[in-house]
Order: C-alpha cells, then structure tokens, then sequence
DNA sequence: CGCACACTTCGATAAGGAACGAAGCATTGT
DNA sequence: ACAATGCTTCGTTCCTTATCGAAGTGTGCG
C-alpha cells in the first residue's frame, strides 16, 4: 500500500536480539557460514537458519552455497552502515547485578566466538600479529606471510591442512566490544585451540568468557610483545 | 560501565509501522503534539501514547508540555540520521497487482496527511509558496510574509483565526515519497481545505489519495505558477 | 463551578513470531 | 553403500506486544 520506503520492515529485522548480532558479526564485509552465526549468536542451527532466511528475503544478506557450507554475508555496505548509524543512538546495555557486570567484563575481555579469540585479548592478538608482520590484511582476508608460516610451524600448527579445509583460512570478524577485527576462520581456530592446549587461555563454565591465565600473559607478552592485557 | 550498544532495542523500537510513521512526521526537526501524531499514524489516541511513551523511554523523542498539549521531537539529529540510513535499504512499495501500483502512484502524487496535502503536489504548493515570497522558512516553522497574508485573505483564509487556534501555525512536514518537506500546521489545514472547497482537488474514495482536477491544475499554474505537474 | 479537551493508564483480547525437537535434503568422506 | 556433517523445513509451545474500550488526570474556558 504505501510507496514510500517501508522503514519499519527493515528495523523490525534489525530489531531481534539474535539478528542484530548475525549482522554485528557480519559488519567487517566477510562471509561467514550458518553455523558460525548460529555460535555467535547462541542460538541452535535451526532457529538461525529462520533467521538467516528473513534477512535474506528482507535484503539485508546475501547467500552464496559452497559445497555442503551456506556463506552469508552483507548485500551492501549501506546495511553496515545502517547498524551502526543505530548503534549510534543506541543505549549502552544497562548492567543489573555486581555478577552480570562482572561477568559482562570478563566477556569483553576474552571471549570465545565459535571456536577462535574474540575480545580485548582476540583483537590484541591479531593486532600483535600484524604488528610482528606474521599477517598481513586486505578487507576480505588475512594473508600469512613467511615470517608467519615459521611461527605457527613452531606452534604445530599445520597451515597446509588447515589451508585443505573447506573453511575459510583466516579471515577478520569484526568484535562487538572492541569495534576491532580479530583473526577468525580456520587459522584462528587453529590459534585459539593451541593456547587452550598450552593453558593460557582456560574455559570459564557455562560461558563464552574464557580467562587467561598468568603463564598466558606472559607467554603473550614474551612470544607477540603484548603488555597492554592488564 | 558501557557494554556493548544494544541495537536490536532501539531497531525494535523503529520496527513497528506505528512509530516509524511517527518518527516520519516528525523528521523535519518540529516539535508535533501527541493528537497529530496520532492522526498521522491513523491510530487512537490511546495507542499513540502507548507508543510515545516508549519512544521518549527509548531515547528517540523528548516530551515538552505546553498547557494540555504535549509536544513531542526527535530527541537528537542522529535519530532522523537512523531513520534515513534504514530508509537507504528499505525495500521500495513491494506492488503486487497493476491495480496497487496505480494507487499506490496516485498517493505519490497527491495525499492528505491529516489534514493538510503531501506528496508531489503539497510539496509543489509549498515550494511555490516560497518562490513567490508567500511564505519564509525557518528550520522550524513557516512565516507568512505581507505578500502571503494578501494572498490569503484573497483566498478567504482567516490568518488572525488560525493564530489564536492552539494548533501549531505552519510548521514544515518532511514528505515520505518526496524527502522535502510540505506546509503543515493550522495554515496547511486551511490551504488544503479551500483547494477542496474550490474543486482543484477532489478525494479518492477510501484512500488518503486525492485527485488534482483539470481546473485545479490550470489554477495552480495561473495563481502559483506551477508548470510542473503531469 | 461545570464542561470540553488533550492526553494517559488500565484491562482484555488477539495476533505475531522466536525458540527448539524431530525429520528431511544435500554434500562429503570412508 | 553407509555414516557424518551442514543446513533447512515442519510442527508445537510459549511469550511478547499492538490495539482499543473504559476510566482517570490535568488543563483551559465560559
């Protein structure tokens, strides 16, 4: 009925609290498949394949099938643009208790998004990587160079394998909290399981938020010249 | 203490058709009252509170009172900048049948918004208006030039009455299809209802269009000097 | 004072949609 | 061929919320 640009369609989109986190995962311009957005959004496969398929239908995602794995991404940038013109006069997230408010610090911090690093820790990793010139960006991708392929050789990490996988090989999720990307996809689930099986990084129950641990930051502060972590 | 913007909350807000017609109105910057809102979003005024009420809790609106009227604005230019950047991809009227297209081009053309004209035409007038020096613009409000109160009173439009009425006078309205504004307020009302009066324009039944008729478009050429309708 | 008006709150109803279990489809690997 | 994986569709449950009638608060006017 009316012609005018149906705005309350669009929000109403962006509206869901599970939505709103797809598209935040999404707001770097990579793509990332179903199941990785069913994780960042804590819901199961099911529920998110619905949501998937509304934002598709409303325009605001784009579908590309690669083998057995569905990759989403942003139709435009103007969809990012719109989350973050709202992000803008957004309230911050109100904290109720001391408990949810810690517990909200300690996801800021680290946090696990799928199965890489995300948080303070996750973005000052990959910051620390490119620093070091292990990786190097462009929009889509990260690129690991030679000084890159020593370093995760000695990390026994296997780049020809992970590179065999029908993942994506390393690319950058933008973080929620640090409004920085972080190094996601095969390679940075490769990394984030390697500081699991070290004990610098351990689980915290019944959470994302994981916790690093004192040998942690002072492996990282030796190994990637990170200080800043506290 | 800030955590992450909580999008989805304000998106949710925009989400309903209700309050995005409302958000609509008052684009241009005016303050509008709680009944008008409601006449816009042609709902009750119960409703429209309800809805007003969580746009002020939602941070999008301010509420001023003035005698028993309650003003309500954008609380923040960021706000409209939302709206704007979600109109950018909102899907355009989705039009199904040939007969929903024409109709939904004849609302294009030529509508009533309460009580007062929008789309091509009320833009038009109203943009004329300001050519010929009839009226001035301010970001808020219209003023009506010596000029203009000639041209009213030549047109049996009651200036002095129009005042002393607790509407606002003449306040800009942003146009939905036409993304300028059109002449709103007491005076808007006024203007609209000679046009009705004097047959330039007719209403189409059971739809906010109207029609401009034959003589009406040959009488906006010879007293405004519009050329450019159709 | 009494009445009209502008707006809000309360209560009940009805519609919409988010969630997950179960099952189905397609692709990949053995 | 069979199993495992990634994702979707279907059906059900449950909760949220938009809406309006009725009633209440406060203002302005004669």
């Amino acid at each position: 009925m009316h012609t005018d640009p149906d705005v309350a369609s669009v929000a109403l989109l962006i509206g869901d609290p599970t939505r709103a986190a797809m598209l935040a995962a999404l707001l770097g311009g990579q793509a990332l498949p179903a199941g990785e957005l069913a994780a960042c959004a804590q819901i199961s496969p099911q529920t998110a394949s619905t949501h998937l398929a509304k934002l598709v239908g409303g325009g605001l995602l784009t579908m590309t099938t690669t083998g057995r794995h569905r990759y989403y991404r942003l139709k435009s940038p103007e969809v990012g643009a719109a989350w973050e013109a709202l992000a803008r006069i957004a309230p911050r997230a109100r904290v109720r208790s001391l408990r949810a408010s810690e517990e909200a610090r300690a996801l800021r911090f680290a946090r696990t998004c799928y199965d890489h690093l995300a948080g303070v820790v996750g973005v000052a990793i990959t910051q620390a990587m490119l620093n070091k010139q292990l990786l190097t960006a462009d929009a889509q991708t990260y690129h690991v160079t030679e000084a890159g392929t020593l370093w995760c050789a000695g990390w026994g990490i296997d780049l020809g394998q992970l590179r065999q996988s029908r993942r994506h090989f390393a690319t950058p999720c933008l973080d929620w909290s640090e409004r920085h990307p972080h190094l996601a996809g095969a390679l940075g689930a490769a990394v984030a399981q390697k500081l699991f099986e070290r004990g610098w990084i351990v689980r915290v129950s019944s959470s994302r938020a994981v916790c690093l641990t004192a040998p942690g930051r002072e492996g990282l502060r030796r190994e990637l010249n990170i200080n800043s972590l506290q």
